[in-house]
Parts: structure tokens; sequence; C-alpha cells
DNA sequence: GCCGATTTGTCCGTATGTATC
DNA sequence: CGATACATACGGACAAATCGG
């Protein structure tokens, strides 16, 4: 159950609108109206409206209420997003995942795999290459690397199962933040020996940080996925900045 | 200037984690010297506070405190994101950019297009396509589907320069939502004649429905990038789902 | 281990402003 | 103009986590 009062509405109203109890394009009931049924203050409707409008679920308009613009999804490819394991999106997308083991090693940082992580220099690592198949067909190369000091006693049995599992369960270290981007790469060597490629000399890229409840960080990754089987999905908000003083017209 | 208060603080904050004087790995003023110092309510600076954790600047930690977690990016490719307007992204990226129309033409909505884009069957369009280029570069292939009604009077001349501008300014119209998938697509005969692929088989591309401030969604987009030239970043926070009863140990 | 001080997290009630109808 | 609805802001209360003595 959730623990809290905002998350409780949050899910309620989502449900409403996923079933399309709340359809595309109605008016959510106002504020007014939400304090009475959730019996709660303003704040708090407020609060879980506003989580809901950051998702792309609700557009609140001044004065005149709050708009549903949720579609159900065409999920037609591997749906990636946010911070999931391997394990979490091919259960999400009901599909069967094997992972292969390919290298698992130790590694200090020197100044180059600082540059490109972001690991200080002289970090002591674990240097992980994975394989990862979808219904028997290998299509993501991963690649981890993680600080020894803060995901201690890894083994070759954990990483072949689901690391983020050990992590939080056994080390009981909470993952809360990441910072990925996403590219797009020429395949090399390592990816055509590893991967059913299918003609592709391209793979799609999603590398970054990850960080601890501590603010700490404890990983960088780089998944390379082969172009079928990968989907991000993600919404976004316009801030409208006043372009200050550029001295354009 | 900004407007409201809680923004103000925002961007004062923002701009001092920039700048390193609140450093990465620092701790933040506690919120009650940021009450102090800004002269305003708790719900206020926990406001600005959550902007800038919501984009991966900073960290609150229970009971402790608050950490930066901001570091400076390397942005060696053209970087993406948000709800940008291609004149915008090249102006960050302090890059030359041109526009040549290839197609604008008119066009109602069948069963194919509508399932493809999320306009209702009937819909009259506009259809556009344009190639965008960088420092002479033609390496962006964009495909745009606004809603007539919405977006009346398009010109030839208004897809050269910029019709988010006209949208925004000309008709007053406010953008505010954007829903994007990121998928890696092969190459098609349109893009191959049109853009300089430099032996690259696919092409990153940029999908997604664009909503104004009714909670209308008035244009679908579709933006072909060449994978040198196209980087999308973003941050996630981890809600730690409780996932049921998947009887699995 | 306990206790108090500090800090963040949740929630409430209220007042005022602004946009829409 | 008044009623409704969302936006901003304030102040207060209590809970939960952390830290130092």
């Amino acid at each position: 159950m959730p623990k809290s009062k905002f998350e409780s509405i949050y899910k309620e109203l989502k449900k409403d609108i996923e079933s399309e109890k709340l359809p595309y394009q109605s008016l959510m009931p106002s504020e007014n109206q939400l304090i009475v049924r959730f019996s709660c203050s303003r704040n708090t409707v407020r609060r879980a409206i506003s989580m809901l409008a950051e998702e792309g679920y609700v557009q609140p308009m001044h004065g005149r209420g709050v708009r549903v613009i949720y579609t159900k999804g065409t999920p037609t490819s591997f749906l990636i997003g946010g911070i999931e394991s391997f394990h979490e999106s091919a259960q999400r997308n009901a599909m069967e995942h094997t992972t292969r083991l390919i290298r698992f090693t130790e590694l200090t940082a020197d100044e180059h795999v600082s540059r490109r992580t972001g690991f200080p220099v002289g970090t002591e690592l674990y240097f992980i290459q994975r394989v990862r198949s979808l219904d028997g067909d290998p299509c993501v190369f991963d690649i981890n690397l993680f600080d020894k000091t803060l995901v201690p006693n890894l083994t070759k049995e954990i990483c072949i199962h689901s690391i983020y599992d050990y992590i939080e369960q056994e080390l009981g270290m909470q993952i809360v933040m990441s910072k990925r981007q996403i590219t797009v790469e020429r395949i090399t060597q390592i990816d055509e020996d590893n991967l059913a490629l299918n003609g592709y000399d391209c793979l799609a890229v999603v590398s970054g940080q990850t960080f601890n409840s501590e603010g700490v960080m404890f990983e960088y990754t780089e998944s390379r996925h082969r172009p079928d089987y990968f989907c991000f999905q993600t919404t976004a908000l316009r801030h409208r900045e006043k372009p200050e003083d550029t001295s354009e017209m």
C-alpha cells in the first residue's frame, strides 16, 4: 500500500485515466470536488495532479479545469525507460529474457575511464559485460562499471541474475536517480561478435550514471540496443524562457 | 524577470550550482537557511528545490540535507531535448543552421494517418517536409503535420523560418506539453535523397505529439536525425514500486 | 542506548491573485 | 459583475530520519 496520501490519490486518479473512466480530452473533477472525494487539503490534491501533469497524463488550464490528455500507447517494440533493470523491462513487456556473462573483471579508473564515466581517477571498479536475450534473440549488449567499495562482493552468479536486485535487496542500498543520454553509434567488433544484428550497422546506446540515496554515484552503465527492440518514451513541459538579450531581432 | 517567487529562487540556486559556487557533492544550505536568505515560506523553497531535484541537479536526503549532484556535461554532439524548435536547439549549440523546404501540401487524415499520428480521422492537416542543415551539412529530416484549424494560414516562408515562432508570436498560441518517443530506424529512399548520410544506414527518430495550453493536440512531428548529430539527455527518479505479488523469490 | 537538535517529508487551513465563464 | 477554477504564497503542526553528545 502507498504510505502517503498524495501518492494514493495520484494512483487512484491515474487508474481512472488509464481505464478511461476519465477519457481523453475530458475534464477532471475540480480541485474542490477532489478535496471532498478524498477528504484532504487542496495542497494534497494539487500535488497528485501535478505528478500526473509531469507524466503527460493531464494538463491543467488556468481558470478552466484540468484536461485529460492520456492516450493508450502502442508498445510494438521493446519499451525501455526510467531507471529499470533489464529484468524489469523484460517483465513489463512480458518477454522471456536470458543473460550471458561475457566479462567479469576488476579495473582501476585511469584518466581516460574517469573522463568517460565520471568516476574519480583511482576508483576501484568492477567491469562487467553481458549479453541480454529476449525470446532467445541476443539483442542488448550491456556494460556496467560499479564502484567496488559501494557495491562489494559481486559474483558471476549475481551478474547473471540481477545486479539491481542484489544492490537493493542484499546490500539494502537505495537506487534513486539516474542521468542518461541516448545516442546512436556504429557497431563495433564486439557488438558484431555477440549480438544478432540482423544487418543493422548502428545501435541505440543508453549510457549514464546512477546515484544512490546519499547522492553518490555508484554505477556507470552503457546499454547497446539493437534498433528493432528499442523504444524510449518521454514527456516534456515547455518552460518558456525569455531569451535574455541575444541581440538578435 | 520571473513572475513567481519560487521560480526566481529556483533560478538563483541553479546558477549557484552551475557556477560551482555550490560544487558537486556539496550540501545545499538547509531549508531554514534558505527561508532566511530569500525571506519566504518553507513551501516556496521546497518547491524550488524539488524542481532542481527533478532535473537531476540535487538530491534531497531525509534528515541529512540536500546534496548537489550536478556535473558539467560534455556536449560533443548536437544536443536535443525538451520541446524545442530546430532554431532553438541550433542556437543553444551555437551552430549555423539553414532550412530547405521539400514539401508543403494539405492532407486529410485517413484511418492510416490517424492511427500513426493520433489525429482523428477527417482532420484537415498541413503536411510539411523539411531538411535541416547544421554548418552546411544536411543532417535532419523533419516531418510535421499541423491541424489546419488550429494552426491556420501557414505559408512556405513561415516553414523556412520557424513555425514555432509563428505559432507562439503570431497566433498567440501557447505550446505546453509534448509526448515524444525515440527510436532508431533504417533509412528510407527519401532520407537518402535529402541527407548526407555518411554511410549510416540508420537514423535516430524522435516522433510525437504536441499539445497547446487547452490540452488539444495540434501537431504530430517526426525528426529523423543523422546519428553523429544526435544526443538526447534525460534524468529519471526511481519510484520504488512494490511488485505486488509476482510469486517470485 | 538515549535524548535533544537539526533537517527533510507530509499534511492542513487560509489568504490572495488571476483567468475563465 | 459574480461564481468558479487554477496558481502562488504563507504559516503551522507533526512525523521520520539523522547526527552529536
